[in-house]
DNA sequence: TAAAAAAGGCGACCGCAGTCGATTTTTTCT
DNA sequence: AGAAAAAATCGACTGCGGTCGCCTTTTTTA
């Protein structure tokens, strides 16, 4: 039964969000203030903490949420048989432009994520474990047609290429390597992941 | 020239450090008030704007003051003839168990440095750049050794290792591997960083 | 050595994240 | 429908990070 108090509260839920994304992009994420962004919404500063518990979790939930979206998306658009390698790259370049176009947001949700000040909640577990169930089937594919090795285990393999992701984030973040270049050094990194470092 | 005036700033610097792990290390990053830690080094709260910009830059200054020591100290340790592993193990052991020993240290500085809110400065450059320069000549030997593969770039192979130190780190502080578990799953990583997916 | 200049120290003050109790709105009970 | 309970909204308030201008200490100048 979806009460008149339910409806509204989606519907407040959804118009902190979208606030939040047109203050934080315009002004970035410290610049603005949550009394602003309440009267961005038009709500009291008070009910905005009775949907979100801090400031950063309202860029958890919209990161969250894009990413589902995001990467159900993909889901459509990888060919499960062509070379791994190209698929990767289509995964991992999707989710590296997101981040690029919103800078700001991504880099508050990496701190969360990739070095949050308590251990992952259950929640965020399941996350984290969707987006793996979401790879696995191309790596045991892969594995199938002889790309990649048998003898390893799935959640190796997917740990393996996210660090090579995560190194590409920092790269990007710390100003190592400039945007146009993210998509080069990505597929050499991947690629080198797969040959690996022995003669 | 070391005038009265240089020594007692040194001394306040070291103070405020002094003080700042003290505190941090008892109560955490966030639960310790800029004025309480000015109490504690017994000067103003004024005066410690005067020796770091903000909050975290403290935890940056003393992390960046351990790692540069705990790198020397570690160059005399390890055997450059030892198998590429088995340095590496060693290597990127103590550096985990420094944060491990520091979580809270260690969550803010990889914050800042990780994903930084802008590109690092010149200096920071410089900090990493010595810390791959100190790496380079085991990954040099071991290719001489027959160990690594001649065609990649240090730079390349660098990054790589480092990309799986990153990885045990977020692995750690997700709460996904507990501390006593990290050592087997970065050796784990490693050899398979270095034997690569391909069958 | 005295005065001027420079550097350092300081805490009241500002703006903002987050809290809390009072108030309004919606739902449930009779 | 009306009363009571529950849920949601609100903005004044609290505590903290960071600033700023005034005061003290040290150094330089003459």
């Amino acid at each position: 039964m979806s009460s008149i108090r339910e409806q509204h509260k989606i519907r407040t839920r959804r118009c902190i969000l979208d606030s939040a994304v047109k203050l934080f992009s315009k002004k970035g994420f410290e610049q603005t203030s949550i009394e602003e962004l309440a009267r961005e919404a038009g709500i009291g500063k008070g009910t905005i903490y009775s949907y979100f518990e801090t400031k950063r979790d309202i860029v958890k939930a919209f990161c969250d949420d894009q990413l589902d979206y995001a990467r159900s998306e993909l889901a459509a658009k990888t060919n499960p048989e062509t070379p791994l390698i190209d698929q990767l790259m289509i995964i991992f370049m999707a989710d590296f432009n997101y981040v690029t176009d919103h800078k700001e947001f991504g880099r508050v949700y990496l701190h969360e994520k990739v070095f949050p000040k308590e251990p992952l909640s259950e929640e965020d577990f399941q996350v984290q474990n969707d987006y793996f169930d979401m790879l696995y089937p191309i790596y045991r594919r892969a594995q199938e047609r002889g790309e990649l090795r048998t003898d390893l285990e799935l959640l190796h393999i997917s740990g393996h290429i996210y660090a090579i992701y995560l190194l590409m984030l920092t790269c990007w973040y710390t100003g190592m390597i400039a945007t146009e270049d993210i998509g080069d050094a990505m597929r050499t990194m991947m690629i080198q992941t797969i040959e690996g470092l022995k003669p």
